[in-house]
DNA sequence: CGCATTTTTGACCGATTGGACAAACGTTAG
DNA sequence: CTAACGTTTGTCCAATCGGTCAAAAATGCG
């Protein structure tokens, strides 16, 4: 039950190792965001990365460990763009930038986005400590950042970190059911240019609100 | 292959069939939310529901049959917010009430709101002729009653169905990750009071965005 | 080359899964 | 009582799962 921390050390790996499990983990994360992490299967993995069930598991320790692994790595990749936000930057500057940001990594890496949501939707099992620590520090120090910008009077008053999650919550949203989306929006609304239609829509919301001019 | 339809024409059904059936619906809800689809058991499902799987199985042809049976009556359910927001109200009363009663489904009924999320995440494969046909169909609907209220210049102008996109995002947001939510709040904010935290901050994005007053 | 190490594979295993089935049990109407 | 019908269960099965293992194949190296 313990967790299997295959980074934990700094093992010694040969050049195919590293190949290898880099491979491995492009057709896990093709696997995992498909079918969440029970519904996959090694083999489907093994397959998506060309080769066989044994030979990927002489890589990684077991279907968890890949996972793991997996986890780890998107986790930074995650946290980018709100580590970018800027205490010195313009408040609505800096806060445009990480919503168009966070747009287009739900363009740009819809996977990512579905694998960190099938984890949390489980109720994050193996992320948990990711979650509570890095994740939760992070958030913090930008609440913070936030509320110097509201007790400056630089943006409206409001509370920081339900601020994130709405932000967090309307970006990925186009990720996560992106299926739902394009069928609601049907194939002519729903073609290449919702992700900037929902650029506009919420540049619009979060400056001013749907009340009307006047 | 073909879809188990066990509602398809009206079967005579005794008083013990109607009550068992909704007991182990009750308790599929409780462990598809908890595992998704995959993850969960038929044995799980027996075991919530107090009985053997050979029994359960008598009440319903296969798993996959409950919960296409779970889906029809939840969407019912999870629709009802939207059918309510009435074109003749004053429109930002009507959006304001539709992210309250949003929100209260989040806080009230979560298992309902992952259990739709984990469906989409996988890309709807059990669902998608009713989010093709019955949902799209009230969101189109809804989104012309928007579009009207913006027309005569009572809420300002914007995207319909990236709102209302926004307002399922935002408030299912609570359901979905509640894990998160509550581990960055930590147990100081992420108690109870954070469904009226998030209506506060809600209310006013969706009224005034975030510019400072001036 | 020859040897050691790394990589790959086929065969296999125990556990779990969704589901089938017939027999047993309970209930009710005649 | 008893026949008919609805309900429940124990047992079983084939398929699939994650993972092991020993042996073969490939590779690196002096």
């Amino acid at each position: 039950m313990d967790a299997a921390t295959d980074a934990a050390r700094p093992k010694r790996r040969t050049r195919i190792q590293t190949q290898k499990r880099e491979v491995i983990l492009e057709a896990a994360l093709e696997v995992f965001s498909q079918h969440g992490f029970r519904g996959a299967t090694i083999d489907q993995i093994a397959e998506a990365a060309g080769m066989s069930k044994p030979n990927l598991l002489y890589y990684f320790r077991s279907k968890e460990a890949i996972h793991v692994t997996l986890m780890q790595r998107l986790l930074e990749t995650w946290l980018a763009p709100l580590k970018e936000l800027d205490d010195v930057g313009d408040p609505m500057a800096e806060l445009r930038g990480y919503i168009r940001r966070k747009l287009e990594m739900a363009r740009d890496y819809p996977r990512e986005s579905r694998l960190f949501a099938n984890e949390i939707l489980q109720g994050a099992p193996r992320i948990m400590p990711m979650i509570e620590g890095e994740l939760k520090a992070l958030v913090d120090e930008k609440a913070s950042v936030i509320r110097g910008w509201m007790a400056a009077g630089r943006i409206a008053r409001t509370d920081p970190y339900h601020l994130i999650f709405s932000i967090w919550a309307t970006t990925q949203h186009y990720a996560d059911f992106d299926v739902q989306v394009r069928a609601v929006l049907g194939p002519r609304r729903g073609g290449d240019g919702r992700f900037e239609d929902a650029a506009r829509f919420l540049e619009q919301l979060y400056l001013d609100g749907l009340k009307p001019k006047g």
